[in-house]
Parts: structure tokens; C-alpha cells; sequence
RNA sequence: CGGGGAAUAGCUCAGCCUGGUAGAGCACUGUCUUCGGGAGGCAGGGGCCGGAGGUUCGAAUCCUCUUUCCCCGACCA
């Protein structure tokens, strides 16, 4: 069979370097750049205008939940994290440390930090906010009254990280993260899940990108956490994206900060906390899960603008006539609602020649465009494409003329069909990708050997070993760069016995090699 | 943090070995001809060569240190 050649916007393709496609496509999409600060990067507007739009989403839910928001402090006292040992030591190899508030001239051209303002004690940049938040935990929860204490706070977090990717692992990111306080570990519980549950149904119906909601092993868990839940994607090149967390810290936090309550009995009780956090990470999902040879594919519900209208102006008097009725168009489409919102139409006036608007938006991936020229006015037509269908099957750009007003009738039921589109073409590519009835380690192995494209992700049995066994476990998938994503929620018991410990299989998980 | 590669115009890179006034393509500005699958001609603008020291009459080029990026590891709620 004949396929198309088609000449693709971007020069390198998911195929033959899924990492460098992934860099080209944040390049030609405009999303963000290197700002010259070690795994700092400055994100630009289509990068930070989905942002705001996962953040907006986002923050409905949460209060929608009952969640406050709040705003704690950026440094916190190394102290504080003293308090919980866990914690701080997950988080001692990647903490940025304030030790000075003045600078002085060393003499030789150069500011240093003054000896003489040397702080009494070092203050971390937050890489988390559990232990700030607990300080004032403490300080607010008296009574069983004042529970549950729900609150979330949208904010930038530093972690000094080795290894440093675009949106995937920054040393600072933005995030949100919600912290709540409970009087029994059922309520906290309860919380966690959720939490967890909101992160799964926003990655689903919001981000189009489909997700497993489940438990991670106890190797994988929170710093100082009782029990820790993700959310795992998979990405185009099969490897697994943790794309959001939810922990249930137990007593261990509370303790460390004091958070206790006088119970109805009189009692002075600990509380039981959770945390949980999504993050910039998410728009590195979206680009692996949607993007495509072409650039970003970006689903309706987070796109800045959903319609782009592009004029085909040629300098001469009809152009006047082109712009009003393209003005016309705009209104019309920013009159109505779309996936219960109001609809984002955007119209290019960029003193920029059309075809170039095209593919630059084509690249940013807007998901749908629709280019007007006089011959559209003469007839009451438009011209549009959508960016998921981009190509018909001969290999050309898929565009439809259409009656204006039939096309503005039709503009929310279009970005609807686009935005489940996504999500089905997403979610039949990862049902493919995970592999089933792998029953040795031999074939485990085998499985993901060679291979420098990973295949994807097995679904396995095991027997939930812990400590030391489970420790076993870890090393041996580590050498075949292999790592455990999560037990899946609501998974049916699976039968047989578990590849690593020979004992009867309890529950199901993922294995995977993770981003 | 260990090993490897790289940094010169907005971008992709040549020049470096063998030191002597900064180059190309694309992009950008003006203009003419074009125009619905990334147009072409002509004329222009733009870089103290990542930073700091050193060697030298003279450094993009040689030496030392340093910062940042990429790849492989290690690390990674």
C-alpha cells in the first residue's frame, strides 16, 4: 500500500528520536525556552495560557470540593524539617538553602554574601509545603469543630534536580498542592482518594489524556507519607508519566507540627493529614500524549484559543471587506458556549502572510483554523481544518468549505467531537501498549530488552512483597531500567503467582519504564 | 554528581588544527512581482564569537577556571 509522502512541520519526528521531537515541539510551539538559570525555563504565553487554563479548571474543582485557598510563605526554616525524618531526608538532595540576606563587594568586582549577614538559621526554598503548612495547622485546628481543615495553595516549589526536561523535571516548577487536616483516618482517607479521583477524571475529560488512578509500592512513596496514590499516563514512545499524587500522610506530619484537636470525649487527638499536587508536568504529558509529527495537538478544554481565524489578505481593497467579515465570525463564536464554557475564538491580524499563520498555529496546535479569503466572503463560506485530522487520505491538509453560519452553528459541537476524539485516539493507542500474561522474569525481561523504543507497560500479578523482599523486587526490575507504576483502583484480584516471589498473586500492577 | 558532546547573528551551523579587522543558509527590514500546501527577484540591517583570567605585538582560534545546554548513568514527593 501507497502511503502518502507528506512534508511534516516538524523536522524531526516522533519516530525516529522521541526526545528530540519532544524538545522541537516546545521550540516551534512557542511554549516555553531555557532562560540560562540551571533547569529553569521561561515560559511563554501558549505555554503559560495552558496553564492557566489547567489552573483555572483546576481551581473550580478544588473549591468545588470545599478546599480553601491559602498562601504560605516561599522559605520555610530548615528547622521545620527536622521535625519529620522521613521528610527531610527525601528532600535534603535537592533543597536550595537561603544562608545570607546582604551581599558585599569582595573587592575585586564581585558581590559575595556578607559573613556579617549570615542568617541565625537557614531557610529552605519549599521543594514541598507540608511543613509550613502543619506550622499553621497547629495553630488553627483546636476543636474537632475545626475539622476537616481544607485548604490548597497555587505556588512555584524548588528541587534541585540532577537531570533536568522541559515542563517534565524543572528545578522549579509551578504546581498547586492541597494539604488537609482530619480527625480519623477514614476522613483523611476518604480525602486522598478524592483528591485522587479529581486528578484522574481532570487528566480524562479535561486533558483528554488517559490515565490509571491506583496505589504506589512502598518503595515509591512520599517522603514521610502512609500511603501514597498516582495517577500514571502513557506517553507516545510508551514510557509511563507520573501526572499527579495524592498522599495520605497518617499522624506523622501532625505529630512533627502539633496539629492535635480536643476530641468530643475531651481528648487531645492528632490529626490525620493528606497532600496532593499536580503540576506544570501535566502540559509535558499533553504534549507526549497528543503532539504529533506536525507539533502540539492541544485538546479544546485547555487550548488558550479554540477557533483561529486567519484572514487570506492580499494588500488590496478587498481586504477591508475580508476583516469585517471575519470581526463579524469572531463575535458570533465569542457569543456562544463550547464544552460549558464560553467559546475562545482568536483572529490573527498579524501583519504576517497567511500560509505562515497557518503552520505556526498548526504547530501550536490550536484545534481548529479556519482561513477566510475573498472567495469565502463572495460565497457566505469558510474554509477550516481541524488540527486533530489534519491530512485526508491522499496526504493532503483536510479542509472543509463550509456556509459561515452552518460552521459558527456547529463550532461547539466541533470542538467537542474534538476534544473526545483525542481522548479516544489517546486511550485506544495505551490499551494497545499494555501487555498482558508475562509469567516469568525471563519473559518479563525479554519483553523489554532490545528495544531502545519501549513497548510499554505490563500488567502483572504480584504478591505485594514489602521491605526487604520488595527491596529485591525494585533491583531487579532497576537493571532492566523498569519500574513499578501503581496497584490500579477497583482491579479484580488477579490469579496465578507473582514473576518475583513465586507466591500467590494478591493484586494487580504496572511495571513500566517511567519518565 | 560521574562519563561524553556542545556554546560564534533571532535559528541551524562553518571558521579554530596551523593566532592577523566576523562568515553562510534560513529568519528579519525596504521594494517589486506573487498569493487558498510554508513564494521569488533586487537592495539592506544585525554578532565586543557564553563569562572570567592567562600566553602573545595581536586571541573566536592556544592554556586555565567557570556558567549553561544536550546525551548516557546515578539521583528523582
Amino acid at each position: 500500500m501507497n502511503q502518502p509522502t507528506i512534508k511534516h512541520a516538524l523536522s524531526v519526528t516522533r519516530d525516529s528520536d522521541f526526545a528530540a521531537w519532544y524538545q522541537e515541539v516546545i521550540a516551534e510551539a512557542d511554549m516555553a525556552e531555557e532562560s540560562g538559570v540551571r533547569g529553569c525555563m521561561v515560559i511563554k504565553p501558549w505555554g503559560y495560557g495552558i496553564w492557566e487554563r489547567i489552573q483555572q479548571v483546576m481551581d473550580a474543582r478544588i473549591k468545588a470540593a470545599g478546599v480553601q485557598n491559602c498562601y504560605f510563605p516561599l522559605f520555610i526554616p530548615l528547622s521545620y524539617f527536622a521535625k519529620e525524618a522521613e521528610h527531610v531526608e527525601g528532600f535534603a538532595k535537592e533543597m536550595a538553602v537561603v544562608t545570607h540576606h546582604r551581599l558585599v563587594s569582595d573587592g575585586k568586582g564581585s558581590l559575595v554574601p556578607d559573613p556579617e549577614a549570615k542568617l541565625e538559621e537557614p531557610l529552605v526554598v519549599r521543594p514541598t509545603s507540608e511543613t509550613v503548612i502543619g506550622a499553621a495547622m497547629a495553630r488553627w485546628v483546636q476543636s474537632w469543630r475545626d475539622l476537616p481543615l481544607l485548604t490548597n495553595q497555587w505556588a512555584n516549589v524548588v528541587r534541585w534536580e540532577m537531570r533536568t526536561r522541559m515542563f517534565l523535571r524543572t528545578s522549579e516548577f509551578l504546581w498547586q498542592e492541597g494539604h488537609t487536616a482530619h480527625t480519623d483516618r477514614d476522613d483523611a482517607m476518604v480525602e486522598t482518594l478524592r483528591a485522587l479521583e479529581m486528578y484522574r477524571s481532570f487528566s480524562e475529560d479535561v486533558l483528554a489524556m488517559p490515565v490509571i488512578a491506583g496505589e504506589k509500592p512502598e518503595n515509591e512513596r512520599f517522603p514521610g507519607a502512609a500511603a501514597t496514590y498516582s495517577i500514571e499516563a502513557m506517553m507516545q514512545d510508551g514510557k509511563a508519566l507520573q501526572a499527579g499524587t495524592s498522599h495520605y500522610l497518617g499522624t506523622g506530619f501532625a505529630e512533627a507540627a502539633g496539629i492535635r484537636y480536643q476530641d468530643k470525649e475531651g481528648q487531645q487527638t492528632l490529626c490525620h493529614t493528606t497532600s496532593w499536587g499536580v503540576s506544570t508536568r501535566l502540559i509535558g504529558g499533553v504534549i507526549m500524549t497528543h503532539g504529533d509529527d506536525d507539533g502540539l495537538r492541544v485538546p479544546p478544554r485547555i487550548a488558550p484559543h479554540q477557533i483561529i481565524i486567519v484572514p487570506m489578505l492580499r494588500d488590496n481593497d478587498e481586504d477591508d471587506g475580508i476583516i469585517a467579515y471575519c470581526r463579524e465570525m469572531l463575535a458570533s463564536l465569542n457569543g456562544q458556549m463550547a464544552l460549558g464554557e464560553p467559546l475562545r475564538a482568536h483572529l490573527d491580524l498579524r501583519a504576517l502572510k497567511a500560509t505562515n499563520k497557518r503552520w505556526g498555529w498548526v504547530k501550536k496546535g490550536a484545534p481548529v483554523i479556519v482561513e477566510i479569503g475573498g472567495r469565502d466572503v463572495a460565497g457566505g463560506n469558510v474554509c477550516w481544518l481541524r488540527r486533530d485530522a489534519l491530512y485526508n487520505e491522499n496526504g493532503k491538509i483536510a479542509s472543509t468549505i463550509e456556509a459561515r453560519d452552518a460552521f459558527t452553528g456547529s463550532a461547539a459541537a466541533l470542538l467537542a467531537d474534538i476534544q473526545a476524539s483525542l481522548h479516544t485516539e489517546a486511550t485506544a493507542r495505551r490499551d494497545a501498549q499494555i501487555y498482558r500474561g508475562i509469567d516469568s522474569l525471563d519473559a518479563l525481561a525479554a519483553f523489554f530488552s532490545a528495544d531502545k523504543r519501549y513497548p510499554g507497560w505490563v500488567e502483572l500479578g504480584w504478591s505485594r512483597p514489602t521491605g526487604a523482599e520488595l527491596e529485591a523486587v525494585v533491583t531487579t526490575l532497576k537493571a532492566h531500567k523498569l519500574t513499578i507504576r501503581n496497584t490500579p483502583m477497583g482491579a479484580a484480584k488477579p490469579s496465578g503467582t507473582c514473576i518475583f516471589t513465586g507466591k500467590p498473586a494478591v493484586e494487580t500492577i504496572y511495571v513500566a519504564r517511567a519518565y
